[in-house]
DNA sequence: CTCTAAATGAAAGTTACTTTTATTTATAGA
DNA sequence: TCTATAAATAAAAGTAACTTTCATTTAGAG
C-alpha cells in the first residue's frame, strides 16, 4: 500500500495522518499473515526508530474499531490484527500454523439480520465469522510460526 | 438442567463428577445470558459456600474446548460462556445490551469448508460465528446490564 | 506563523487470567 | 466395602496483555 493510500484512510476517519499511523497501516498492509500489538510493534520500530507500545495499541484499536483492519480471535486471549486490501464485506479463512490469511466469498449473513429484526424487533450491529483452519500449504508439511 | 444431564456430559468427556463441575454446569444451563467467569464464580459460590476462581477458569475452559459451553467475543478482552440446551451445530444473537442469547438458525458453513479444501487444499478446524446487536426487548426501552 | 486540539511517550497501574504446590476426593479395582 | 491412585481443588503468588495518566510534542486549521 502507498502512503497516499493510507493517509487517505486517514483523512476519511478524521484522523490526524502521522507518520505512526502511516506505518502500522503499511506494515499490515505488507503482510499476509494476522499480527499481533506485539508484532506490529517490532516490526514498525525498525523504520520508525522509535515508537511507544501504548501508541500502537491505540492506533491499532482506533483502526479495528474503524473496521479499518479485522481483528482476528484465537484461543489464548490476546488480540490480533489483519488489513485486508480487499474494501468489500467479507470474511476470512485464518491458519492457525502459518497465521496466514485468505479471503473466503461474500457472506450471506443479511438474511441474518432481517430474520431478527423481523422476529424479535431486535438490531443487528456487527458479526463475527471467522473460519479457523490449516491452509494447504501448512498441511503439506511447510512449517508454521509459533501461536 | 437436572443434575444428572450434567453428570452424563461430564461421564462423556471422561471427566470426574464433582460438585463444583456439576454447579456450573447448572449455573449456566439455568442462564439465558452469557457469563464472565466472575460471574459464574459468584453465582456458584452462593450454593457451594466456596470455590476457588481459578478453579472456575479450569471448569469453563474444560466446557469450553469440549463445546458443551460457546466462547462469546465481547470488545473488551473478557472471555464470556454460554450454554445452550440445543446441541445441534448453530450459532448465536447475542445482545449487547442486556447479554441475552438467541438461537439463529442452523448455519451454512460446510459449503465454505469444502470451497476452502478444494481451492487450496486446506483443512478446517472450527469456525466462530456471532451477531451482535441489540434484542427487541432492549430496544424497545428496557434497561440492559452494563458491560 | 500561531494556536489548539489531537497525538505521543514514559512510567506506573490494572486485571484477567495462570501457575505452582500441597491437599483432598472421585472412582476403578480388589 | 475398602484401598490405591490419578484427577481435582484451594490458596497464594505470578504473568502478561493491555490501559491509564499526565507531561510533552505535533498536525493542521486559520
Amino acid at each position: 500500500m502507498e502512503l497516499e493510500q493510507g493517509a487517505a484512510i486517514l483523512r476519511r476517519l478524521k484522523l490526524k495522518v502521522t507518520p505512526r499511523r502511516l506505518e502500522i497501516i503499511c506494515c499490515l498492509a505488507t503482510e499476509y499473515s494476522f499480527l499481533s500489538a506485539e508484532e506490529v510493534w517490532s516490526r514498525v520500530r525498525l523504520r520508525l526508530g522509535s515508537i511507544g507500545l501504548p501508541t500502537v495499541y491505540r492506533i491499532l484499536d482506533e483502526l479495528a474499531e474503524a473496521a479499518v483492519i479485522t481483528r482476528i480471535f484465537l484461543s489464548n486471549r490476546k488480540q490480533y490484527y489483519f488489513l485486508c486490501s480487499n474494501q468489500d464485506h467479507h470474511h476470512h479463512f485464518v491458519c492457525e500454523s502459518c497465521h496466514r490469511v485468505e479471503d473466503l466469498e461474500q457472506c450471506g449473513l443479511d438474511a441474518v439480520s432481517r430474520e431478527i429484526a423481523q422476529r424479535s424487533g431486535g438490531r443487528v450491529t456487527s458479526h463475527i465469522l471467522q473460519i479457523n483452519g490449516v491452509c494447504g500449504a501448512c498441511c503439506q508439511g511447510h512449517s508454521g510460526v509459533a501461536a
